[in-house]
DNA sequence: AGCGGGACCTGTGGGC
DNA sequence: TGCCCACAGGTCCCGC
């Protein structure tokens, strides 16, 4: 669930609430909800949270070490190993980030809790709930990063291209919405955004990526930033699980055209939408409004 | 190459 | 009411 729109969102709400935050522990709950090639947690302790970003669907928290720290490091001296200089969070299904006050306890979920203290002194507590368990919290140097391949081959920001770009990456025979959904062709689209952009583009998901012309291909762009542009205006979709840093549900669900409606009256033509499997995801098509 | 399917997880909802 | 199973979702990995 959290797509772009919704790791957008996140990110908003939580910059104002870590950002500028010290590291003063971390509880790691699930070790599998670690990336296996980060750096361990200890070495967290006494960084700062600076800059809040999003890159696809991945929340990056950037970290500093604090200027007295600075000072003192001499280059691969004491201390042992490499700081990191970011977290690099994957948020999958149903991770979510929120903040405690000091000394709560884990929720049932609860598979990370950051220690923080703010820069007025008072202490709090991050967490990172994630009910399927799929989450991942990646700690990271740019070196370790660039070693993983998903961030490494990750394409594009969807919202970042002109609408012309999009067509010369649709290669191939593979369906369109297989395309939309790959990281590497897209970077943050997700079933829900691949649906409801295909849907406005009039275009169906299981045509070859191949067979859609230049002007097809830029409506689509186009679609598809018109629909995350409107869900990050409205918070998000909230399906089931997602909320922001704030604890609050999105919006956009409402505004749906085909995700989740299967068997339901198209609001465009009235008729009756289907589902399939496209790509091996649950695919709600309009036969009438898509070609 | 690209597809399907399983694995990873847990909660929900439909059918009986 | 209660049980079982399908399903949801993103990514990786395997085999065809």
């Amino acid at each position: 669930m959290p797509e772009l729109p919704e790791v957008e969102t996140v990110v908003r709400t939580l910059r104002p609430q870590v950002q500028g935050c010290r590291i003063t522990a971390v509880d790691v709950l699930r070790e599998r909800s670690l990336h296996p090639s980060g750096l361990p947690p200890e070495t967290l302790v006494g960084l700062g949270i600076g800059a809040v970003r999003r890159r696809g669907k991945l929340a990056l928290l950037e970290l500093e070490a604090p200027a007295a720290a600075c000072a003192a490091a001499a280059p691969d001296a004491g201390q042992g190993g490499p700081r990191p200089s970011l977290l690099a969070v994957h948020l999958r299904m149903t991770g979510r980030f929120m903040v405690h006050a000091e000394g709560s306890a884990p929720l049932r979920h609860t598979r990370i809790i950051f220690h923080l203290r703010r820069p007025d002194g008072t202490g709090a507590q991050l967490f990172f709930d994630d009910v399927r368990a799929f989450g991942l919290v990646f700690i990271a140097t740019p070196e370790l990063l660039d070693g993983w391949d998903f961030w490494r081959s990750l394409g594009p920001e969807p919202l970042e291209m002109r609408p012309a770009d999009l067509g010369p990456r649709l290669r191939g025979r593979r369906a369109v919405k297989a395309l939309l959904l790959d990281q590497t062709v897209l970077a943050g689209v997700g079933n829900i955004y691949a649906d409801e952009s295909l849907f406005r583009a009039g275009i169906d998901p299981r045509r070859p990526a191949q067979s859609l012309t230049a002007a097809e291909a830029e409506s689509l762009c186009l679609a598809l930033q018109d629909v995350l542009r409107e869900s990050i205006a409205q918070c998000g979709s909230s399906i089931r699980d997602y909320r922001d840093a704030n604890g609050d549900v999105g919006a956009f669900q409402n505004s749906f055209f085909v995700y989740g409606r299967g068997g339901q009256a198209c609001r465009r033509c009235g008729g009756r939408l289907e589902k399939h499997r496209v790509a091996g995801r649950g695919t709600v098509i309009c036969p009438h409004c898509q070609h």
